[in-house]
DNA sequence: TGACATCTTGTACAAATGTACGATATTATG
DNA sequence: CATAATATCGTACATTTGTACAAGATGTCA
């Protein structure tokens, strides 16, 4: 299993390593090429991304040709887990509702979504 | 109406503006003092804080007797807007029905809040 | 009115963050 | 094999962020 206690991430590492998880594993070449277009950021910012995240015990990585393929090393879940955690606290004093309530009106959620949400929560 | 181009807001700054906005208004004081207990942080660091919210044009101040009482300056739907935004562009690419299952799994959310949100999603 | 408690202000500073250049290594190609 | 293309690595650096002390201002109460 993986180490425990892991650095904070900062916003634009999570948005990368997001994106890893993304496309499963990939090179810095193919994080750049899955930025969203309006995210200008130069290649080498990337790479130190990548590298950071790599220190930081989230990531991992193969070597394929001359290309580093980065493979992520910690269960989505669980950056998931705190980040959504985090994010409830600082916002809404930790309480999900006003969250959920927010997406509801502005989230292009619908009715259908909802029902297999109510499923989940059934469960 | 509001400034427009607002500066970014980090995650403390996020924090403290969030608890302005649950008390409605607040002096120094009263922010340290609804501070969750587990978060432990220092008279003069909310006050920091506080100023820079201000100076970034989110807060605004009134005075009595010698204290600041920080009100808010923008509305917190914009705020909102945004944090949601982001965060959801970051660690789930935009999508929000990703965030919504998770908060219904682990968000200790009953069936009875998800009727509430069928009926605003419905509207 | 004078001492005390409480505030704001100025300032500081280390660490984290975002961003990236230049040098060097490696692979593919003509 | 020489060269062009493409990677990584080391390093850098301006800002932002988190955190806070010290000094001076101001209100309060005996």
């Amino acid at each position: 299993m993986v180490r425990k206690n892991l650095p904070t991430l900062s916003p634009s590492e999570t948005e990368i390593l997001s994106l890893v998880w993304q496309l499963d594993k990939a090179t810095v070449q193919e994080v750049c090429d899955n930025l969203p277009a309006e995210r200008k950021i130069a290649y080498a910012t990337v790479q130190t991304l990548l590298r950071r995240l790599e220190r930081k015990g989230y990531l991992k990585h193969r070597i394929k040709g001359k290309a580093y393929v980065f493979i992520p090393a910690v269960k989505r879940e669980l950056v998931i887990k705190r980040s959504v955690g985090d994010f409830l606290q600082r916002l809404f004093g930790g309480d999900p509702v006003p969250l959920m309530q927010y997406l509801a009106q502005h989230g292009k959620i619908n009715a259908e979504d909802i029902e297999k949400l109510k499923k989940l929560v059934d469960k």
